[in-house]
This record gives C-alpha cells, sequence and structure tokens, in this order.
RNA sequence: GGCCCCUUCGUCUAGCGGUUAGGAUCCAUGGUUUUCAUCCAUGUUACAGGAGUUCAAUUCUCCUAGGGGUCACCA
C-alpha cells in the first residue's frame, strides 16, 4: 500500500505549484489504491494562520482532491515530538548545546570571512562539564560526520551527497524546546505511515539532514520523489508576485477545475503525446516514474486551450449550474439549449462566456461606430425595414431555421447577398460584429425583441 | 561562494544507440462560416557547446557554459 501526504505550511491561500504536488501525490496514492493525506506544518506559530488552512481545504474541495482521514496538525503533536528528542538524549544521539545565538553569528560571520562552510563546529558534542549560567540550550542531534548519504530518488536516481560538505550537528528543538522542521517532517512521515513523499525539489538538499533523523530513530526511510519546480516566464522559482498563483484565482477567472488539472499534470508528467487527460485516466495512467527531470516554465497558453476544450465538451445542465456563480441565471430561459450550444464553442473561460451571452440577452445600448460604417451602406435600411415587415407578420417563429427561412425570403426577393442583410441586421441585434449566427440569436431573444431591436437601430443610425 | 539538480521547437513535451527528431500549444496561411469563434488542412521553429566511447550518438561518459535550488533556534 503507497500512502502520500501534501504537507503545506499554512502561510496564504494554495499556491499552484503545491496544487501540482498535491495532484501528484493524490494520483500515486490512488493509482495504487493508497491513501492520501493531508499535515498542516504549523510548528512555527508566528507564521502561522488558520485561514490559510481553510483555504487550502477550499481549494482542494473546488478541484475535487479529497484527503484521506483527519488532518494532522503538527502544533498539536508536540508531546510525541518531546518524547522523540528525550529518547534520542537518552541514547546519547543527541546533546544540549549552550552556544548563544551570537556566539553562533559570530562564528558563522569568521567562517564565511576565512571562505570556510558556515557549520556549526560540535563544541558540545560531548561536552559533560558545568553548563554556562542562564542559558537555554538548544539540542542539536549527532550527525555524521563522514562518510555519504545517499538519496535515491525515484525521479532523479541516486544521489550522494558528502557529509564532510552538508552536514553538521544541526538543531532538532530550539531552545524554547520547540522541535525543528527537519525532525518533525521525518517524525510525522514515518508515524503516519508515508512511504512514498512527493515534493518540490527544493526539499531535495534537506533530505539527507532527515535521513539522519530517520536512522537515529530507526525509522524505514520512505521512497522520495523530488519533483522539479516550476518556474515563472524569467526562470525563476514562481512566487506570489508571478500573477494568478493562488488556485482560487482560476475560478474566478472563470477555468474549469477539470482544466486546470489536466494543466497541471502535463507541466512535469507526460504519458506519450496524450494531451487530455479525465480524472479517471489520470488516476490510471499517473506514475512518478515519467515525471521530467528538469524545471517547467508555467505558462498558460495551454490552460486557455484545455478550458476551452473543456467548456465545449460539458452539458448544458453543467454549464448552466456553474454559469450562475458568474451572475448569469438561465434555469428558466426557454432557448437555454440553443443559447448555451451557440456560445459554448466559441468561449475560453467562463467568464467569457457569460459576458458573450449577456451580449446576447442584453438589449445593445450603443452601436460600435466601425460596425455601423461598415453595415448601414445603400439600402441596409431599407432591407433591414423589409425584414422586419415580414417578422412581425409571421405567426411561426421560434427557431433558428425558422428566422433562417425569413432571412432567405429577403435574400431571394431582392436578389442580394446575405451579407447585404445580415452585417446591419447582426448590428442592431448585438452592437457589433462578431458572434454567433444571427438566426440563432434572433431564436434566442425572440421575435418582439428582434423587432424592438432593429427599431432602435433605425431609429439612431 | 560550497553542495545539489537541470539543459530537445517561444512554451509544455515524446524520444530511452540507427527516426525525414514526433505531438500539443502559440504564431502564420488557406478552407468552412453572412461576421467572429469553433472546426479542418498546411507551414515556420529545437537536440547549449566541446571532447571522448561506438560502425553509428539527441540518446552513454567526461569537461565547459548557462539556468535553477539550497545552505537558519523558517517551513
Amino acid at each position: 500500500m503507497i500512502t502520500t501526504r501534501f504537507a503545506p505550511s499554512p502561510t496564504g491561500y494554495l499556491h499552484i505549484g503545491g496544487l501540482r504536488t498535491a495532484l501528484f501525490s493524490y494520483l500515486w496514492a490512488k493509482h495504487n489504491s493508497g491513501k492520501f493525506v493531508l499535515r498542516i506544518e504549523d510548528t512555527d506559530r508566528s507564521r502561522n494562520n488558520e485561514d490559510a488552512t481553510k483555504a487550502i481545504i477550499e481549494a482542494f474541495k473546488w478541484v475535487g482532491l479529497e484527503h484521506d482521514g483527519e488532518i494532522t496538525y503538527q502544533s498539536k503533536r508536540d508531546e510525541i515530538y518531546k518524547k522523540y528528542i528525550d529518547r534520542l538524549l537518552q541514547e546519547g544521539r543527541a546533546y544540549r548545546c549552550y552556544m548563544s545565538k551570537d556566539e553562533l553569528d559570530a562564528m558563522r560571520e569568521a567562517q564565511t570571512q576565512a571562505k570556510e562552510r558556515p557549520r556549526y563546529d560540535g563544541r558540545y558534542r560531548d561536552f559533560d562539564g558545568i553548563p554556562p549560567e542562564g542559558i537555554e540550550p538548544v539540542i542539536r542531534i549527532k550527525a555524521p560526520t563522514s562518510g555519504t548519504i545517499t538519496v535515491d530518488d525515484g525521479i532523479k536516481g541516486k544521489i550522494e551527497f558528502n557529509v564532510d560538505d552538508i552536514l553538521d550537528d544541526f538543531i532538532i528543538a530550539r531552545s524554547d524546546g520547540t522541535p525543528t522542521y527537519n525532525f518533525v517532517v521525518a517524525i510525522d512521515d514515518a508515524l503516519m505511515g508515508i512511504n512514498s513523499v512527493i515534493r518540490g525539489d527544493d526539499h531535495l538538499s534537506n533530505t539527507p539532514k532527515q535521513i539522519v533523523v530517520y536512522e537515529a530513530l530507526g525509522f524505514a526511510l520512505p521512497k522520495f520523489y523530488h519533483v522539479p519546480m516550476i518556474h515563472n516566464e524569467n526562470g525563476k522559482k514562481l512566487s506570489k508576485r508571478d500573477g494568478a498563483t493562488d488556485v482560487m484565482m482560476y475560478k474566478e477567472m472563470g477555468y474549469l477545475p477539470e482544466a486546470l488539472l489536466n494543466f497541471l499534470v502535463r507541466l512535469g508528467w507526460s504519458h506519450g503525446d496524450q494531451e487530455i487527460f479525465s480524472f479517471d485516466e489520470m488516476l490510471a495512467l499517473f506514475n512518478p516514474k515519467d515525471i521530467n527531470k528538469s524545471a517547467s516554465i508555467y505558462n498558460t497558453e495551454k490552460l486557455d486551450w484545455l478550458n476551452a476544450h473543456y467548456i465545449k465538451n460539458s452539458s448544458n445542465d453543467t454549464l448552466a449550474k456553474l454559469l450562475e456563480d458568474y451572475d448569469l441565471l438561465l434555469s428558466s430561459h426557454d432557448k437555454r439549449e440553443i443559447l448555451l450550444d451557440a456560445i459554448k464553442d466559441r468561449s475560453k473561460t467562463l467568464v467569457d462566456m457569460a459576458s458573450q451571452i449577456k451580449e446576447i440577452l442584453d438589449t445593445p445600448d450603443s452601436y460600435d461606430e466601425k460596425a455601423v460604417k461598415k453595415a448601414f451602406k445603400g439600402e441596409a435600411k431599407d432591407i433591414l425595414k423589409d425584414f422586419k415587415q415580414k417578422i412581425e407578420s409571421s405567426q411561426e417563429l421560434h427557431l433558428p431555421s425558422d428566422y433562417h427561412h425569413m432571412l432567405e425570403r429577403v435574400v431571394d426577393e431582392r436578389e442580394i447577398g446575405f451579407g447585404k442583410i445580415g452585417q446591419p441586421l447582426r448590428v442592431a441585434l448585438v452592437g457589433k460584429m462578431g458572434g454567433p449566427g444571427i438566426d440563432t440569436i434572433m431564436s434566442v431573444i425572440g421575435k418582439d425583441e428582434t423587432v424592438a431591436r432593429i427599431d432602435n437601430i433605425l431609429a439612431t443610425v
């Protein structure tokens, strides 16, 4: 059984990069009929924030990722960590260090000056004298002093770290007794049965430290998968300043969750040439071994295309329901199907879709100058009047095809091209060029509104 | 700076010693469309550089360059 986790620190909204690692973790767990759990890393109380946890859960809900079991909060596990710290202390695998922060800083400064790697010198490692007064010690773990630590990464392969150039006896508990990150991560992952750790490769250099903890405590190592970063257009780690990185912003902008997930799953992962993945397909096909080794640049062009694709392939019921979140109520509209069928092929986002629909439903309050100039040449007004009279005297006008026949009659009788009536009529109906077929528009708004809009433009132009 | 990772079209990627280096997106052109969009077709564009190994390197090894990540009593 595979158990994976997503372990954000609650400092803000759910980041798009976080969602991708969460998705990868979820897919790999569920692909193996395993568990995907959520752990909130809130050991730093000063930076902790409850709203952030809610925001993460809300975003998970929107995209349809569900975690198994209860959420684990590190802030509630102090006892557990304390127990392991005491154990390490007793076993002599960890020790108290009475060096003050100032002393430490000074030492680091000197080391940097001397072009040495800043590191703790281990001065209290074997200390058994009388501790200095007035100093609350930190607890340091006895890390190996020589040799190598190998991370067998599921994405990057075997990576060897030379202990001498990366390790020192790092702090596992602060002077106030609270445990530090690399320590609690290892403990929690081990205790929660996480056997596949999928996370950003910015954690790669932490991994040796965590391995030291695993080994000191005698825990079995999980399989690590370090997923390459997502970069911004400048090739740097994607951060909050790079525009839309909040997952919920994508909802606001009118993206469908399935489009966003499809987009994210293809960022760094692939399955041959396949671009479109339903959630079930992701589940069936995802494997971290197919994750790329290199970082990818975040560019939403393809997201727009995917979103348009998913809109096109959504049922009208689904769309109508979704559009309610964008201030568009269509449930009572008798031509809903015709309308949605016409608009969904031409929308990139739900926001876009809602505004296109409003452009049809709402009587135009102004006319695009260029369009008017182009359409109202020669006998355009006459033609419009003619058409108006024809539909006014007609009883059976419902479907687009009904209106289409009326258009054809005018075109035939007057021996003109379709454009001669199409263009002025289009401007009358929506105030500008572009949009779905005019017969469709007329069918949707109905005969009375069509007549009214023609009257309007005849009076203004 | 030390350590680690990475490098195929602008972007996302396929490739796992022998390919006209494929797909998608974007862009351009043409067709369809009364318009716009969709859709369809076509097209431009890539193996960072240099050494090796090999009959043969995009593919394996090394070096260089470039990019990124990380070096806390943050997570």
